[in-house]
DNA sequence: TCATTTGATCTACTTTGCTATATCATGTAG
DNA sequence: CTACATGATATAGCAAAGTAGATCAAATGA
């Protein structure tokens, strides 16, 4: 294929990879079948802007057409964005583990508390910076012994666990940022805490 | 047709003619009959990503993958470059018939000068600002008393000519401009002046 | 060792983008 | 009024994207 789409392919690859989702994962979320997901990624296809974008919507990216001119500081941006993409291999496949048990808990028993405990998991799995994976391996333990105690209890505990873990990774990766650029003058996300 | 491809039909057609093309013109830079452009700008095809980028390539822009948490800056940053889009229609025209003249001039006779009246013109077509139509008319009658002299003296005249006049749209361009955002902390394009 | 997951590849079929070419109504210039 | 440029459409045909579904080797997990 062409050039401007064996970036893209490499693009799309690197944002699934980095989200930790497999192809038929990511082919559920975008609703575009595996085998032609496996194609695009492999630059096989010119594929059509329906699809692409559906895709990229599905990995948090969004389609653009930014003016030539103004290409140097859009890439800049981009780059300060999706930097930190180094994260342990391990850690991502803990954190993949996590988000599985606790999807499958959810299909099964539903309640307040356990979509605070899925909303929780998806916040740690954004964080993107060095986690012990040991850590993330108590807590899935601890979501596991949900499944069969069934408990009210054990969701609540789990929540609280997993609070506690997002903070010390706040807090842990303040502490491991470069000693600030100087000066930022563009903002990179609108304010959006809950 | 989707969304997406509602905004980048809406965000093409504008490009083309920010640019002051036709779809036949387009349709020639792009390599894309004018007969599909009509189409896409019309949002009835869901195009392919080669077509996209073609004519995207076409109109300078270029196809991005943005991650959502830069959308707003990146955003901002292509908007303050596409600003100044407000160019009289009358201008807008009377640019469109001197570079056609040039152009047509140019097929006929060449030389170095031929070439620098070319890229004068060029240069005059992206300023994109507010231009007395009155002055670009003499531009134009000055190019085309070219084609029955066909005396060089008449070229370098015209080049001259379009040189004032480019320097006297930097200078009412600069005047026009608001006072200056307070940092421009990122660089909207290398260095490539001539 | 055995089971599962993953990514790649294949088949068969449908849909649709894309091309080439032409026509047409509507402006707009000369 | 005449001629030309513009954008929208139409026809016909080819190529390729897209779908559903299955298979398979290799990696991974239990």
């Amino acid at each position: 294929m062409s050039y401007v789409t064996e970036e893209l392919a490499a693009r799309l690859k690197a944002a699934r990879e980095a989200k930790g989702l497999s192809q038929r994962e990511l082919s559920a979320l975008a609703g575009v079948p595996q085998s032609h997901i496996s194609k695009i990624e492999n630059n096989a296809v010119d594929l059509r802007v329906s699809s692409l974008s559906s895709i990229a919507h599905a990995l948090d990216l969004e389609l653009m057409l930014v003016p030539r001119k103004a290409l140097p500081a859009v890439q800049s941006i981009t780059r300060s964005v999706a930097s930190a993409p180094v994260i342990n291999a391990e850690t991502q496949r803990e954190l993949n583990r996590i988000r599985k048990t606790v999807d499958a808990l959810a299909s099964r028993a539903s309640g307040a508390n356990i979509e605070n405990l899925q909303r929780r998991i998806r916040e740690i799995t954004q964080i993107q910076s060095q986690i012990d994976p040991e850590i993330l391996q108590k807590i899935r333990r601890t979501i596991e012994a949900i499944e069969s105690s069934g408990s009210n209890e054990a969701v609540n505990r789990a929540v609280e666990n997993i609070r506690s873990l997002r903070n010390q990774l706040a807090h842990r990766a303040a502490s491991h940022e470069k000693p600030r650029p100087p000066r930022p003058a563009y903002r990179l996300e609108e304010d959006q805490d809950g």
